[in-house]
DNA sequence: AGGGGTAATTCTGGT
DNA sequence: AATTACCCCT
């Protein structure tokens, strides 16, 4: 006891020990949250206060509730596999395994992640003629996802005109379309959770009863569907810690509230207000101009981090000419950091989105340096991985029409377009799966379509008995797939990531304990290593959540919940000691030396997306906060004057957050050009020599430049039809037109290529 | 049916 | 620049 305490400071004690009640910890970025949560759940177990199944932890992501887990098993001397500590999702996900017959779910029901979402999507404006240019299917998606995120059904979505009542109608076609294929996406989790839980007294009762703590990571991440999740789960006497920080807030775009915390404060009536505003990761300059960079930000609880670390380095600042020479003075920094003797892991390179990593990945490459790239593509989204995963999904549930569509004449087998119509066309007529429609098809495509069922129900069969490894090894090969990569020129790559799948799943067994001798199904053996039993209404008796995860799901559907919700890492070539390279929002949490922010540009960091409203200028701020506390030792902030970007070169001004930051904290590298705001033309000279060509979002050179075509001119398409030319950018091989076709609406065509006709 | 080539569109962040 | 949608030919 005495060990698990010592070495915290007076308020970071202060919150571990907190009596039974619900509290709230502001807790400052690198102010010791993690330990304090892993700290407070090991005391509460260590005092006898509650027992490891009475304590509930949600993080946002895998990341952080595998860090989670790791700390407290080396802290107390138990076994952490049986506690309940793990993402929202995750823990959703077990929750309606384990319950799938009252959340009206099949027992194998999928999850789909945001690429199936959108496909889903689309495939349902199809079957219902929804003309894709008013409701594009991106737009009817973040529709759904936004009602969802607030925990509102279809029915109770307000819609004021015809343009809404449709989007609505759509929401709840989706849903229906999502049930019959026993598909959930990532909001449904929670949703159906929600309800689950709502819905089902006793079974709410048990497992408020039971968790008589729940510990929120993140909780200024919430959103109102997770807040009133938490609300339900808490019941009237569970004691809820929240820890969070509004001023790491980063993700209001998909449906984050911070309003949650002042809600939360208000709701479960906190006396414990805690404020951990000691830093012990950073620097004095670094801290000092995270400080004053997010005292712009106007809706603030107020905090302020201090440190006993003094000044330490100034922050440096370098101004390039292009992207290229921003790669080049990185990798001459970083290198000389090395030489130094500091170590490739402990230095990271962060950028606002995936799309500038190309440019430093390909630098670095170059040079021989090593590194590991976070994010981006990642491992179970790759195509040919989808397809794979495809296969084993269909081979689980049969009537889940988007594997089906992916897979089913992929490798080809003569199915083409016009059988999938009469299929699709049967499965609308019975109101049933297109895998339940084949038989209903007749003809040629009727056997072919029969042929690629009974490749599946072999595949099922076959497998039945097998363990998890050797099941993704046969439908490999049974599927085709490895055949048809390998008379593919460029397949090697892709076998090797199919290869990769066996080795995927082998972990996967012994990590999650899906043993060999791990029964396949929740079967009359089960409850012998299952947990409590809750009495429903009607007196059927049922076993809850807490068992072995091998008993409430099959290897197979655990597996393919595992592909959809961790969606893998980016395949790091393990071991090496790299150069760390992400996004600013997947460093949140994370730590290091040395520290690169790049990109810092009017129009990229804070994003041009965000300049509508002041709300989205202040969240790019809180991600500009949380990138420079990513700092221990030494930060470098860079940005260019050129970049590459969608194709075009454009310039942009330097970022408004460097007029933000403290002067007497930094260093300029490169001189400090006074530029005044907004001012375009100030920029300097430079900008225009290196690149004379380049068009750029700029208006007076566009006039310049010869491409035949002139603003205003009105022009015919062969598919759009009349149009008049709104802008013209770039030039030369670059021209591209902005043309409004009135009723196709504007549309941005490549000058060199489109057939434009004078009118 | 299906491959190959061309035209058009995309492009913030991530469970 | 890179991916996706579309068209045309075999």
């Amino acid at each position: 006891m005495q060990n698990l305490l010592h070495n915290l400071n007076p308020e970071q004690l202060a919150a571990v020990t907190l009596p039974a009640q619900s509290a709230l910890i502001l807790a400052g970025a690198g102010s010791g949250k993690t330990r304090v949560l892993t700290t407070r759940i090991a005391w509460l177990i260590q005092t006898g206060q509650v027992s490891p199944s009475g304590v509930l932890a949600v993080t946002f992501t895998n990341k952080a509730s595998k860090e989670m887990l790791a700390r407290l098993s080396a802290m107390l001397p138990i076994n952490t596999r049986g506690m309940w500590i793990g993402t929202f999702h995750g823990l959703c996900n077990r929750l309606l395994r384990a319950h799938h017959k009252d959340a009206g779910l099949p027992q194998t029901f999928q999850i789909l992640d945001s690429q199936d979402q959108l496909s889903a999507i689309k495939r349902l404006l199809k079957a219902m003629n929804v003309d894709d240019e008013k409701y594009p299917a991106r737009n009817v998606m973040y529709f759904i996802n936004g009602a969802k995120d607030q925990g509102l059904r279809a029915h109770e979505v307000e819609a004021n005109d015809d343009y809404n009542r449709k989007f609505v109608e759509l929401y709840d076609l989706y849903d229906q379309q999502c049930q019959r294929e026993g598909v959930v996406d990532f909001a449904e989790l929670l949703l159906r959770t929600y309800e689950l839980m709502s819905r089902n007294q006793p079974l709410r009762e048990h497992y408020q009863s039971r968790f008589k703590h729940i510990l929120v990571d993140e909780f200024q991440d919430t959103n109102d569907l997770q807040y009133k999740w938490l609300k339900l789960m808490a019941g009237q006497h569970s004691a809820v810690f929240a820890v969070g920080d509004d001023d790491q807030s980063i993700y209001a775009f998909r449906g984050a509230n911070v309003g949650n915390m002042s809600a939360f404060e208000r709701e479960f009536k906190v006396e414990n207000l805690i404020k951990l505003e000691q830093n012990y990761r950073s620097h004095g300059h670094i801290l000092d101009s995270a400080n004053t960079l997010i005292a712009n930000n106007s809706k603030r609880l107020g905090k302020n981090l201090r440190t006993d670390a003094g000044h330490g380095e100034p922050v440096r600042i370098q101004e390039v000419s292009s992207d290229l020479q921003e790669a080049q003075w990185i990798i001459e920094e970083a290198k000389s950091l090395i030489n130094e003797g500091a170590l490739r892991s402990e230095i990271a390179i962060l950028y606002r989105s995936n799309a500038q990593s190309r440019v430093i990945e390909h630098a670095l490459f170059s040079n021989g340096i090593p590194y590991k790239v976070y994010g981006g593509q990642r491992y179970f989204e790759r195509a040919e991985v989808k397809h794979a995963i495809a296969y084993l999904q269909l081979m689980d549930n049969l009537h889940n029409d988007s594997a089906f569509l992916r897979v089913v004449n992929f490798p080809t087998r003569g199915i083409g377009a016009r059988s999938l119509e009469q299929l699709q066309d049967a499965a609308r007529q019975y109101g049933i799966s297109l895998y339940a429609a084949v038989p209903f098809v007749t003809g040629k495509a009727g056997a072919v379509l029969g042929a690629f069922t009974k490749l599946i129900e072999a595949a099922r069969f076959e497998t039945q008995q097998l363990p998890l490894p050797e099941m993704v090894q046969i439908m490999l090969d049974m599927s085709g797939l490895m055949e048809h990569y390998r008379t593919e020129k460029e397949g090697a790559d892709r076998i090797e990531n199919l290869e990769q799948l066996v080795n995927a799943a082998t972990l996967f067994v012994s990590e999650e304990g899906f043993g060999a001798d791990a029964p396949a199904l929740l079967g009359p053996q089960a409850s012998a290593m299952a947990g409590a039993a809750i009495t429903l209404a009607d007196g059927v008796e049922i076993i809850d959540a807490d068992a072995q995860l091998s008993t409430i799901m099959s290897p197979l559907s655990a597996f393919l919940s595992h592909a959809s919700l961790e969606a893998g890492d980016n395949q790091a070539k393990t071991g090496q000691d790299a150069l760390q390279l992400m996004t600013v929002h997947s460093s949140k949490g994370l730590e290091f030396d040395a520290v690169f922010i790049t990109g810092l540009e009017e129009g990229l960091f804070p994003h041009e997306n965000s300049q509508q409203e002041e709300s989205g200028v202040e969240e790019e701020r809180r991600l500009m906060y949380v990138a420079i506390t990513r700092a221990k030792k030494r930060l470098y902030l860079s940005f260019s004057q050129t970049r590459m970007l969608h194709g075009q070169t454009r310039y942009n001004m330097r970022s408004r957050f460097f007029d933000e930051l403290p002067d007497e904290a930094l260093k300029w590298l490169s001189p400090k050009i006074q530029v005044q705001k907004n001012d375009w033309f100030a920029r300097p000279k430079a900008a225009w020599v290196d690149e004379p060509q380049a068009g750029a979002n700029n208006i007076a050179k566009n006039f310049k430049r010869d491409s035949g075509w002139r603003i205003g001119e009105n022009v015919a398409h062969q598919k759009f039809g009349e149009g008049v030319i709104v802008n013209i950018e770039g030039g030369g091989d670059n021209a591209r037109a902005q043309i409004n076709f009135g009723k196709h609406g504007m549309k941005l065509l490549d000058l060199t290529v489109a057939k434009l006709e004078k009118v």
